[in-house]
DNA sequence: GTCTATACACAGATAGAC
DNA sequence: GTCTATCTGTGTATAGAC
């Protein structure tokens, strides 16, 4: 699969799941048509997204909205029932399309060395994909009941999980110099998270997402497979004061 | 200088920067106490971070502060004249502070192994003290004006470049290998944000400030130092294709 | 299904007493 | 220097026409 069929996978799996989010609302039984479902979810998701992600979504007033979706104030409540559950839809959007995606792509028994590439390979895809809703799930996160934020901490541990896991197989197995597996893929996250985070900065140096999941690959597995060389001892001593 | 010094150092730097800010509001020249002047920035300063960083600076509002702060409303308008100078007030206490501490601690010429190090250290270090500070920083950044957002731009790619031309430096004096040094700069800066962004997970999991410098330091000197080892260009093969 | 008009709460900001 | 009381705009949300 290439980036290209990839994008449209991901891409269908956004409709049915505006659909599918709309209709575990029974409240709004008012709209029959899938259709128009479909494209008003779609418009306010996105329009919710262009919005917030310039100025945050507490920021965003309903009239905004509105006018960015093009469909008036009393229609866009026929769609959800407050800003706090439109901010709650949203984010399960992204969280159910995630999850189905990693699922799928990751159940694979293959050697750890590729797993750990293709790992970091399909979070880039995916967020490059779903880069406005990533960059909101992140800086969003806050503003989330007590529930939601528990969704989103358990989401961020579920995916540092899937790296953590790999890189303890492949020291089991011999394949990694043994270090700290967990926060290894802390950074790991990070360094990923940083893609979508600030997109503007990669976009303007023409780093492909390509490019950089091959520099993050090889980043890592010079970490995990290198023997240690002479002057790292050197470095490490270093670490506990700042001036020596 | 040891973490411990290190810190009431910026703490110092922190209550001269309170004074100086509000002296370059002259709008302001009712307060003519000093003592009063920092005690009371210092309070609406800690208070906005508070709030802030648990639900969002918009989601703030001035009688949520005042609260916090054990200042009236009126009291307030008597330190900044909109909560948007406020806003800017805050940016520029963590700024000024930043540059302050970055020029002392880097202006040396060691060795480019070294300096790699102390610099981590010394980002780390400092985001640890103003941990809130920079937190707020991070995710209010699209909350700015025009020039705030420049201002924040402007910080981030120069922290950077100060990352960027010790590699490359390095890579000159023949000591690291020849890689992309700005993408390079970019994940470190990415890995010593997640310290501040992440906070509670790393708290949560008792990893020390020290504790990670040390981790981030062998990270990127196992890629700079270390040279390909056998199974290296297997996986940068892997990187155009998601299955192979 | 979608619109316009409106209710009513709460935001930021200030005036003037103390 | 700090407080209380109040002004005025804007926010979310809804009612009812079409």
């Amino acid at each position: 699969m290439n980036f290209s069929k990839f994008t449209q996978m991901v891409r269908l799996l956004w409709q049915d799941t505006c659909l599918e989010i709309f209709s575990d609302h029974p409240e709004h039984i008012k709209i029959k048509k899938e259709k128009t479902i479909v494209k008003n979810m779609d418009r306010i998701f996105k329009a919710t997204l262009k919005i917030s992600n310039e100025k945050g979504f507490q920021a965003m007033s309903m009239r905004n909205l509105s006018r960015e979706a093009g469909l008036s104030m009393g229609a866009l409540y026929a769609y959800f029932s407050s800003k706090e559950d439109l901010l709650e839809m949203l984010q399960r959007m992204g969280r159910t399309i995630t999850e189905q995606v990693l699922g799928e792509c990751l159940a694979t028994d293959e050697d750890p060395v590729e797993k750990l590439g293709k790992a970091i390979r399909t979070h880039l895809y995916l967020s490059e994909v779903l880069q406005p809703w990533f960059y909101f799930a992140y800086m969003e996160a806050k503003n989330l009941s007590e529930k939601g934020k528990e969704r989103a901490v358990a989401s961020e541990l579920l995916t540092e999980k899937i790296f953590a896991d790999i890189i303890l197989e492949g020291q089991e197995k011999g394949l990694f110099v043994h270090q700290d597996s967990r926060l290894l893929a802390a950074v790991i996250k990070a360094m990923v998270q940083d893609w979508y985070v600030k997109r503007w900065k990669y976009a303007k140096r023409n780093v492909s997402v390509d490019h950089y999941a091959r520099f993050l690959v090889e980043f890592v597995a010079a970490y995990c497979l290198a023997r240690e060389p002479a002057r790292r001892s050197e470095l490490r001593g270093a670490g506990d004061e700042l001036y020596r």
